[in-house]
DNA sequence: TGCATTGTGTGGACAAATTCAATTAATTAA
DNA sequence: TTAATTAATTGAATTTGTCCACACAATGCA
């Protein structure tokens, strides 16, 4: 597995470093984490990480495209490592627990619309907001 | 027009206050503005306003739903006074620019998958990413 | 219109998230 | 192994947004 995101790094030209492959490793532990998350998860594997090198690895691996940034309104940006399928996200709005939802479509809906704008779309961020069921289970009469 | 403003805040159960008004007719001139540019846009109108006011109106109105904020990617929050209509938006990369997309459908798409996670959605949230006609136009080969 | 109540604005401090800059350390290529 | 490149560390600055306490303005009622 070590292998596997060593590879990943030097096939997008990245030099290897312990820093970049923890927070990889982090990311694929538990996706949907924010930057001070994976700090503290990637701490747990390798003692010390500066908050600047998290930054800096996220930052370079999503320019990359080896993953994906997404920002909630009202939280700090989140990170995953599943790139390159057109799925999206529901986030709770209660307990902030965020899932992947697969996009039956290929095609991103209201696509024509855009393009009628003049705009050429290469991306559709979808971003679901509601309760998830444990916290449906908790409300009365939810 | 200037009445039209004060009765949506009185309608909304909300106090009618010169910051308030400023920030309304701010929003309808420039749409998606992040909270910076319309205080400086209220400014110009007003001559002064405080950071707290232009947050404190921002929050409040879009809690009543006189107003809507949406959040991209790597920017400040931005808000528009158009509400009550399902429509979506595109973001240029390159220079930024946000315009309004409407949605053919009422009602959102994938949203059985979400549902099939068990989230009960009650809103959501798209944002369609690439470039405005002019940055195409300014691009060899786009 | 005048007064009391309630709500809002102001200004400054504060906090979180992210970025910048300079130095040091690690990685890569020769 | 060594030089050159690239990344990490440290610490401070910036940006974005919030909290607090006091002054002020808006609203409702007489």
């Amino acid at each position: 597995m070590t292998l596997d995101t060593a590879n990943l790094l030097r096939k997008h030209g990245l030099s290897i470093t312990a820093q970049r492959l923890a927070v990889l490793r982090a990311l694929s532990r538990r996706p949907h984490s924010s930057a001070d998350a994976i700090a503290e998860e990637v701490r747990a594997e390798i003692s010390v990480i500066s908050r600047q090198a998290v930054y800096n690895a996220l930052g370079t691996m999503v320019e990359k495209g080896l993953i994906r940034r997404i920002q909630p309104t009202g939280s700090p940006a989140l990170y995953e490592d599943r790139v390159g399928d057109n799925h999206h996200h529901a986030i709770c709005r209660t307990c902030g627990k965020t899932v992947d939802v697969d996009c039956a479509k290929g095609a991103a809906p209201c696509l024509t619309a855009a393009a009628d704008a003049g705009f050429q779309i290469d991306a559709a961020e979808v971003i679901y907001w509601g309760t998830c069921p444990a916290c449906l289970a908790e409300t009365p009469g939810g």
